[in-house]
DNA sequence: CAGGATATGTAATTCGCGTTACGTTTCAGT
DNA sequence: ACTGAAACGTAACGCGAATTACATATCCTG
């Protein structure tokens, strides 16, 4: 009876051709990342976990094992989904400065935005506590972008806009160039966000940097 | 008799004309920012703190009230200490490729050691339950730092080695170079330290783009 | 439709730890 | 020394929460 809407809460049906013991699992682990997300992993409390996923204690610790588990298994089954979240559609053939500004607005507002923020602070606080899953996180993701926008770089150049010596290189210098400030402030002052605007300034002021430094390397 | 040591862990004597009081007091302080350090704010143990520091449970409550009090204490009196241990000593009037490529190194191997990933770790993990801490510690910090390298670029700019148009402005382009990637990693990976090597390469790279890019703003 | 496995709900069971209580000791000022 | 206040040490209190136990309900399979 408190479970009425244990289905309700599990999003769209993971996979069509699920078991049981499959549904459970992920309303769990969907239930498992709101919490651990909204109250952090030592805040978060296993039974108002299976409050939200509807689902007993019981299953829960036959499934996962604990909350060590339950929290693994969590970050494993968002991991694809986050790095793909990171993913920045590249500009595909567009001109330097445009590519690069819709590129760096792309990430910068991902970035910014709440929920990766949780995730962020989340990875930051417990890289101790979980040094593996914070390795994979802080290797993938990152990648992932890098080798996005180290491709669109290489087109540009052979188009002949730019002169690049290395590709990943520069690829980072850009995303550091466009990410900081605003990460660091957004990750410590949890009420701020930046506007638009702001975004949209501070990408303006990277690609001008970039491109007028990019090739003094 | 388990308090043997309690003088001998309150390191340097804080003010000489300290009464008993101010003793316990700074013992605290120290022990506490050691054990919130170590574990984080919600695995931090009373007890533990009361271990290192010597003195009494008792003592701890009245002095500050609760755990809470104990941290936001902790954190004041740390404020300025590491706040002008981030005080980059500015390198007067060096030459702009040797002054960026010396401050550069400087805050960035502070922002690596240990105990600064520690402390940002914990205010990143706390950010939501002590916004203003957080938020003290998020504005003092970086300005200091940034109005101290707007000094020293505007005395470059000065001498005629660079022009610049806002000072201010330039200094956040800097650190954003020198800091990124770097920092993040540090972050996600307890185990990672970078080596003076790394970081001299990534700042001679962040030293390269400045120079190159900054007149384009 | 039977039967065994799995899921459910609820109620213990522990356990760690923040906090408080209290009797004793130490210390500064007269 | 005398004395009142502060510090000490230790042991309890209380609570939140992870984990486990167990009796019941539900569901696939043969």
């Amino acid at each position: 009876m408190s479970q009425h809407d244990s289905t309700e809460t599990a999003s769209p049906a993971p996979e069509p051709e699920a078991g049981r013991a499959e549904l459970r699992r992920a309303a769990f682990l969907e239930a498992a990342r709101d919490v651990f997300l909204e109250f952090g992993y030592e805040q978060a409390n296993m039974a108002e976990i299976v409050r939200r996923a509807g689902g007993s204690l019981s299953t829960l610790y036959a499934q996962f094992g604990g909350k060590k588990g339950l929290f693994e298994a969590m970050i494993d089954s968002r991991v694809g989904e986050l790095t793909e979240q990171m993913q920045v559609e590249l500009a595909a053939h567009a001109p330097l400065r445009e590519g690069l500004q819709r590129i760096g607005e792309a990430f910068l507002t991902k970035q910014t935005q709440p929920e990766s923020l949780e995730v962020m602070r989340l990875m930051v606080a417990q890289a101790k506590k979980f040094p593996e899953i914070a390795e994979t996180w802080a290797k993938r993701a990152p990648e992932a972008v890098r080798k996005a926008l180290a491709t669109y770089l290489e087109d540009r150049a052979k188009a002949g806009e730019i002169r690049i010596e290395n590709y990943d290189l520069a690829a980072s210098v850009y995303f550091d160039l466009v990410r900081s400030r605003l990460q660091f402030r957004s990750l410590l002052l949890p009420n701020y966000r930046p506007t638009e605007a702001e975004i949209r300034e501070v990408v303006e002021r990277a690609v001008k940097v970039f491109i007028g430094g990019i090739e003094a390397l």
